[in-house]
DNA sequence: GTTTCAACTGAATCATTGC
DNA sequence: CGCAATGATTCAGTTGAAA
């Protein structure tokens, strides 16, 4: 493949686990080929010394080699170096998911701010089933913090709105998200231990997955682990990019998503409609279509007192106003309005009905019905 | 009392208001004073255009002239010299809240570790009642952050440990608190206005001193506004030390704190979180959590005549209606109708079940198992 | 007095396309 | 790039008037 194409840069190899440092790796890959990166990096814990629970048991805590670090200045530069690769690698469209705690997340948070990505949401993960504080000197340490965020202020970005609302059962998805920890059967073990101190849940990433990218999107993650990323994203039909350093978590990672069967799940299981996406339709093909009739009267919220006449331009006439008809009900409003949800329009023996709902047979019969 | 100790630096002046700069009257005030400082500063919101709701009316944003910088290096400039002005006056034993959003928390968080304030916890307050995303373009904003620190990592620092269990039913509390905003008859108004955008209730600041204070402890808020920390200290008992630049919000703080009879607790500020068994679990839930595959089967009342397949977004598709599972059984059956009962799933080698069955085992791992 | 409903509101970084 | 035109979009709670 990369013979027919030898003067374009090479595309990033993908479904793949590239083992090496990630700071390394990121250089190595095409500029602006990625999608989406979702980031579990070392949170630099600082643990100082072994916890132990009130019945005697010692508390298996995060003491890899991986999770140190001499300072914060060295967790920093750790930090702007892995963050700045990943804004290279990313489209200009794309967007970057961190999750961390507060041992981390304020430094991760103010690093990625100077660098120019621009915050979209934080979204707390609370865990319905945490460590508790042994010894009773603090608050139950309840939840990790995920910022979202897009490469440059103001570009444009996928958020699947409506597979979100869905999702929460018809009310908007909140930054709160309540899910358990990973444990029992979802738990990676080898001879009877956990194979990585960190894995996070399947449900977490499924639905950071689902939010933000689309079937087809490369997924690119840096901190790949045992993979939890690469696994969901091969279920919901989305391209993955992994990067690890240590060769077990690797071999365990690659192991787990060769077993995935994405299954012959029709692609449009996955495909989350957008209301957004149905094309323009201009007012006056309503003339055009028959569906209205010039020198019709349409009513401002089905109000009397305020009538419209429908001109044969496909504009409208209110009093003295004529235009749009948004413009029209802005200068009524004194607002900005969207007219295809305020005029009424009567047909005889029925009641007034917006015009959103001629515009819906309009659609319906241009698209061939 | 003054004359009495000519040569000891004077104490600082209790249960006042001073009116100035938060900085400049921090320096002013004798060191390792207080005991404990809840800070609420300017968010740096940098909203930069109107919003509308759907219905047309327009948000009332924060757009107070104390919310305004010139950019990130101004706001850290300015956070770092009110947070190195409260380190200064804070008892070595002492310890500082702040409260903020994405918009500042990473700066203010990776500044006072900085300045070598220790994390004890973070605490996110999720809110009941927030606002939502009216356009649907992001996750509803429905959290916002506080941090608590001590003034130098290792000191002795108070925690109200069996307090703050016996407030939450007898379980440890948890770093996350679910309480409404601050509206109806809390809310302070003039002329039927709010008189501060950003009041905060009061049974957050409840929470946070009855936590880390103990009765006859200097509390400091460096950002008094009208004064909800004043007057939650002088309902428990504490003494309170307000800083703030406008006058009327010293004028109204201090009215409002005049009122209050010590001892006599509002009955909103023992507002409890809801119990956890009563939370709404979402049908999306089954999926993320891998009780439900995208694309698999469920038969209406079990039946084979009436099958619908699962969507990835939560959904489901019986012949060509989609919607949730309620909505879709109420078309079915043409009434209201609880879609988590007339659901069934089969698995392999096992007679129906009513999906209701894993709504249960949603909970159950949510809950702890 | 009770119930119902419309109006209003809260720390919000809140659009996309074509010229 | 800027500007203008089109048009997509809300949840929990309080208040107060109407029924």
């Amino acid at each position: 493949m990369a013979k027919c194409h030898p003067r374009r840069e090479p595309a990033v190899q993908l479904d793949h686990i590239h083992q090496g440092d990630c700071v390394e790796v990121l250089n190595s890959l095409p500029e602006r080929s990625v999608d989406l990166v979702f980031a579990d990096p070392p949170y630099n814990l600082q643990l100082q010394q072994e916890l132990w629970r009130p019945n005697m048991t010692r508390v298996d805590a995060v003491d890899d080699e991986w999770d140190r670090f001499d300072d914060f200045a060295a967790y920093d530069r750790f930090t702007r170096a892995w963050l700045a690769g990943c804004r290279r690698v990313l489209k200009d469209t794309g967007t970057l998911w961190v999750i961390g705690s507060y041992h981390n997340i304020y430094r991760v948070g103010a690093i990625l701010m100077d660098l120019g990505y621009w915050i979209l949401n934080d979204v707390v993960w609370v865990k319905t089933n945490p460590m508790p504080n042994f010894r009773g000197v603090r608050f139950t340490n309840a939840h990790e913090t995920l910022i979202w965020a897009q490469k440059e202020r103001g570009a444009r970005y996928t958020f699947n709105y409506e597979a979100m609302k869905a999702l929460n059962d018809g009310l908007q998805m909140r930054s709160d998200w309540e899910l358990p920890i990973c444990t029992g059967a979802e738990r990676l073990k080898l001879n009877g231990t956990k194979v990585h101190a960190t894995q996070k849940p399947g449900a977490l990433l499924y639905r950071v997955l689902a939010a933000a990218s689309e079937p087809g999107d490369v997924v690119l993650d840096p901190f790949f682990g045992t993979g939890t990323s690469g696994a969901v994203a091969k279920k919901l039909h989305r391209r993955w990019v992994g990067i690890e350093r240590h060769a077990q978590y690797v071999q365990v990672a690659a192991e787990r998503i060769a077993q995935i069967e994405p299954g012959d799940l029709a692609r449009e299981l996955f495909v989350f409609p957008r209301k957004r996406a149905q094309a323009r339709l201009p007012f006056g093909v309503l003339l055009e279509q028959g569906l209205l009739q010039p020198g019709q009267t349409l009513y401002f919220r089905d109000d009397d007192a305020r009538p419209a006449q429908v001109l044969a331009n496909g504009q409208i006439k209110c009093g003295e106003r004529i235009g749009s008809i948004h413009e029209v009900a802005r200068a009524l409003l004194g607002a900005p309005s969207n007219g295809w949800e305020v005029w009424f329009f009567r047909a005889p023996g029925q009641p007034g009905q917006p015009i959103d709902y001629l515009r819906a047979q309009a659609r319906a019969m241009r698209d061939g019905a």
